[in-house]
DNA sequence: AACAAGCTAAAATTCGAAAATTCAATAATA
DNA sequence: TATTATTGAATTTTCGAATTTTAGCTTGTT
C-alpha cells in the first residue's frame, strides 16, 4: 500500500520506474515480467502493474502474449536496423521543421545543451569495463531532443521520442561499445549546421552520426 | 461476466470494440468516457475498461487525464494538419520500401484490392445525406495497406497503421463531405504506378491523394 | 459580498481475492 | 507402446468492493 506522491497515480509512477529499469537495461531481453512479482516488488496491487505494463506493452517496449503474460522486449539485428531506418525517416524530417520554425530561445537551448554536453564525461570504469555514463546519456538525449524541439509538429515529435526509447534499449545490449567514434566532433558540426539553419547540412550529419552509431551497436550485438 | 471466446482476452475484445466505436463516430470528441459506465455496458469489470482505455489512450485515440478518468480524443484543425504531415513522411517511405521489395503476390494482392475496391459504392444515403459506407472504408483501408504491405520494416508500418486510425477519426467528424473528386482515378492511378516499380511516381500521387482528402476535411472541419 | 474551510456525492484508482487458462506430469485406455 | 484423459500447480485475467481524489455545495467568518 504505497502512498501517491502529488496529484500523479501510482499506475504512472510504476510505468515511469518500470520503463527506466527496462532501458536501464535491469531486465534481460526476453525475460518474463511476472505481474504479481512485480506488484510485490513495487508494493503495489496487480491491477497497477497490470496497466503498467499495457501501456509499455503498447509502446513496444514490453511483449504481451494473451493469456500468457508480459514480457521484456526481445532484441534482434533485424529490429535494430528497423528502428534505425524509422528514427532516419522520422528525425529527419522533424529536424528539418524544428530548423524552419525554430526562434533564438531555441536556438540558445540547442548551444545551452550542446555546451552542457561537451562538457560532461561520457564513459565510466565499472567492473573493468567502460560503461556510458547516466548523466552523460540523460544529457545526450535531451540535445538530441532540443535539436527537434521546434518541430511544431507534436505527433511528429511523439513518435520520434518512441524511437529513441526503442533504440536506448539496444545501447545496454550491445556489449561494450568502444568509444572509437569521435562523437563529440559531430555533435559539435551538427549543432553548428543547425544554427546556421543548413537543413540539409544538418540532415546529412544527423544520417551520418545515426547510422554510424547503428554501426557501432550491431558490430556488437 | 462475459464468456471469454477462442484464446483471446476481454481486455482485447473491447479494446478492439471501443476503438471500432470511437473510429466509428459514436462519442463526440472530448466526451467523457466513464469507466464505470462502459463496465456496465460491456458487462464486464472496470479493470477491463481501464486496460482497454489506457491502450487506446497510449495509441492516442483516447485522452487519459491523471484522477480525471478518460474522454474521447479532441479534433483540430492543427492536429489534422499534423495528422496529415506524419502519415506523407512516413506513408511515402514505406510506400518506396514495398515497391522495391514486393513479390509476385503482392502485385497479386494490391491489384484484387484495388479491384474489389473500384467494384464497392462508396456513399450511401441516410437521414436525407451521403454518408459514406462502412464496407467502403474497410476495402479502402486494406487497399492502402497492401501498397505498403511489401515494405520489411514492421516499426515503419506500425506507425502507419496507427496514424491511420488517427486520421479515420476525422472522416467521421468533418461534416458531410461531398463526393467532389474522382477518388477512383486517384486509386487507379496509384496502382498502375505501384505496379509499374515507379517509386517516384507513385509517391507524387499519394502525396496528391492524401492532401486532397485532407483539403476536403479542413474544409468541412 | 468575498473568501475560506468543511462536507458530500460521484468518479477514478487501487486492492485482494476469485475465476479462468495454460502447461506439464500422471493416469487411463486402446 | 502410443495416444488420450485427468489432475493440479502456477500464472494470468477478471471481478466486486474498498479507498482515494475531485468538484461542487454549504456553512461560517471577516
Amino acid at each position: 500500500m504505497a502512498k501517491r506522491n502529488g496529484s500523479s497515480t501510482l499506475s504512472e509512477n510504476v510505468t515511469k520506474k518500470l520503463r527506466h529499469d527496462i532501458l536501464a537495461g535491469q531486465y534481460e531481453p526476453g525475460s518474463p515480467l511476472t505481474v504479481s512479482e512485480l506488484a510485490k516488488s513495487f508494493d503495489v496491487s496487480v491491477a497497477v502493474v497490470r496497466e503498467a505494463l499495457t501501456r509499455l506493452a503498447t509502446q513496444g517496449l514490453v511483449l504481451q502474449n494473451p493469456n500468457h503474460g508480459f514480457s521484456v522486449k526481445t532484441a534482434s539485428e533485424e529490429e535494430l536496423k528497423s528502428i534505425i531506418e524509422a528514427r532516419l525517416i522520422n528525425e529527419s524530417a522533424a529536424l528539418r521543421l524544428s530548423i524552419a520554425h525554430g526562434d533564438l530561445t531555441w536556438e540558445s537551448n540547442v548551444i545551452a545543451l550542446h555546451h552542457k554536453l561537451s562538457q560532461t564525461a561520457e564513459y565510466e570504469e565499472a567492473d573493468q569495463k567502460l560503461a556510458i555514463r547516466e548523466e552523460w546519456s540523460d544529457i545526450h538525449r535531451q540535445f538530441h531532443y532540443q535539436l527537434i524541439a521546434a518541430c511544431p509538429n507534436a505527433l511528429l515529435l511523439d513518435i520520434c521520442r518512441r524511437l529513441w526509447d526503442l533504440s536506448e534499449f539496444y545501447r545496454h545490449w550491445s556489449f561494450q561499445q568502444q568509444p572509437t567514434r569521435d562523437g563529440r566532433a559531430e555533435h559539435k558540426a551538427l549543432t553548428d549546421a543547425v544554427l546556421s539553419r543548413d537543413s540539409d547540412r544538418a540532415v546529412d550529419i544527423f544520417r551520418t552520426h545515426i547510422q554510424l552509431t547503428a554501426d557501432n551497436l550491431l558490430d556488437n550485438l
